[in-house]
DNA sequence: GATGAATGAGATTTCATTCAT
DNA sequence: TATGAATGAAATCTCATTCAT
């Protein structure tokens, strides 16, 4: 009981719904092209009352983000969990990170948005720590999978789990953003069949990785 | 020689010039926040002559990153023919690519922006269109070394070279992008060492192609 | 005797601690750029319960302005009370207004604001009307010592004491208000001694004024 | 020739028609009741024309207040041209105010607003220093009055020209300001002829100058 | 070709005021 | 009564782009 406790849930729902409205609008339109008048009809809202939950357009598009790094981490988590040796919980965070592309593209790419330009964490915005946190607890994942590969030693141990976790999470993006980008190029003007790339680079990592 | 060749003369040296000019500000402002204005007063002429030398800013911005992508492509090339062997081609390629990046960081930035912006092609837009050329011959270059390594049997032969491209491409922007905006953060939260980071990778790279 | 008395002192009191703090924002932000925020902030209460005080923002001035225009009368009545010849009394207030506008600057231009800017009395408002009848009460002192002078021979009786006493309150008002904005100015600029303005208008009103 | 000086000319122009739309609406709205909205479309221009124009609604205001200034400095001139002595030359400026006043009370209003607002003269705002600039004009004409009148006889001696032009300026300004807002409440009520109360003052200031 | 004024769209901000609880 | 979230209207600002000359 508490009218504080309500009131504060009340404001979460609130938020919530603003971000909702705020994705039908931009993942429609395109972060570039979506206008806060068109959220604030979207949310049923006025203007000023995104101003009131939200620092301004970027605010909401990272809040969005955050929802998406929320998301494809506990797919991390479900991935990983689903397997016993260390090599194979790396493959599976590979497969959910191409799974969760494939599901949520346009999550994909608000977090490609965030990723590909440089946002201030100093100042104590919200909504870019909330991605900043989400993103290392997905890279935490990453690591704690190559740390138990290495224990059960289906994964060389002269690696550094953290650098290693770097370096896959920065060769799986890159490679999803090109099949998000380019890939309906590759598929019709190359034949590439999309998820046979991902194969081929799952298999890549496998032998970069085993012992 | 004629009036004809000089004034052609004349306006390419007006193009480059606006391209100087543009470089000037879109790198020390960042794509997003410099305005044609300042690239105007910069390149010493009126915004509307600008537009009468590039479609729109995006134009302009892909002009600059052309000349990102010929600088990048040659560096592919000179690093090629320094190796003999075809796997020793493809990490020179991989040095080269994150020298690049460390030489000429904004055109690096400026590839990435390009890169997570889906862009049209379709229309025939010169500067995009040369980006899209470029980034091709530079992507063929990766396509031969793999190639010769299969010949002279440094690299496995059970890999399909244009897709392998495509993924080390993939791969290495990806992580050069993750040290170009979280690379100080990596090296002075988690101490890492980047230029190490790049070891490492191209040691993965190197297990994942061997035969 | 009884709970309603203490609720209507209880009343009483909010309401004057309200107008306390709406002074110090007002009078340090001025009237246009101070906000109901700040107010009820100062008022330590939420910006709402400020709407079940003071109908709105100009409501609240005004009342700041009435506790101005009855300290003023009130300094009026002093003066006047000081003098016998009716002319000294007309000087009495003369200085006594400019005493007002030394002593009490804020108030000093709240009413100027007020008195440029037309405000509805119809509609019966509680503290439009309040400022309107102290002005009539300040005025009122004026018509009174007017018609002492007349009546004790030291103002020349061919006048009309309310409408000579509407035009000494704006000449006054115009002078101490071009004082009160652009004093600083003259001062520095022409090297004006303020005071030593008001001397030279004193002797003029003396002089238009006396037999 | 000129085409510099046709687009100077043009710019005047457009600033003039500008001012004039801004006029109708601020007069008929009032200051703060109008919108820039409204200005813009009543000027045929989009609003962001306004702003290339005038740095905000108030210094948009200062322009109508400068026309206002620079018609009563014409109107003063004017007066003090038909009349002979000093004397009758400073009761011609003070007739001169009253009938601006009368036939342009929209301009008069807006001068009060200005004069009853401190307002920055010290960044370069053209339209603040203009209005400062016109200002000072208007006193220089009731300074010279006042001395050819010491001159000439008819005004005593003992007066500072500089101090007592500001005074009258002063204690017209107050004295027309009150007929302004107080008008009809006065002639209504107190059964006032108000142009009978300029008379009055008239009188007054003549006593009060005479030798 | 060159110019730069004008446009128009949208982001952002700011508040006085209202309203449901 | 008291609260403070929500509203809605404007102001202000910023630009990419267009257009008349």
């Amino acid at each position: 009981m508490g009218i504080a406790e309500r009131k504060e849930r009340e404001k979460e729902k609130r938020h919530n719904d603003i971000i909702d409205s705020a994705e039908k609008v931009f993942f429609s339109k395109g972060m570039r092209d979506a206008t806060m008048d068109e959220v604030a009809e979207a949310a049923e809202l006025s203007k000023g009352t995104l101003y009131l939950y939200f620092k301004n357009k970027e605010d909401l598009y990272l809040a969005i983000n955050a929802r998406g790094l929320r998301l494809m981490t506990q797919m991390f988590k479900d991935a990983v969990a689903e397997k016993k040796k260390g090599i194979d919980k790396v493959a599976a965070i590979g497969k959910a990170y191409y799974n969760f592309f494939e599901k949520h593209p346009d999550y994909f790419n608000a977090m490609i948005y965030y990723e590909s330009h440089a946002i201030d964490f100093e100042k104590n915005e919200t909504c870019a720590n909330e991605c900043h946190n989400q993103g290392e607890d997905a890279l935490q994942v990453v690591v704690e999978a190559l740390k138990i590969g290495i224990s059960d030693g289906t994964i060389r141990e002269d690696i550094d789990p953290s650098k290693t976790a770097v370096i896959l999470w920065g060769q799986s993006t890159g490679i999803i953003q090109i099949l998000s980008l380019k890939g309906r190029h590759l598929a019709e003007e190359h034949g590439f069949d999309l998820e046979n790339i991902m194969d081929h680079f799952s298999e890549m990592v496998r032998r970069s990785l085993k012992k």
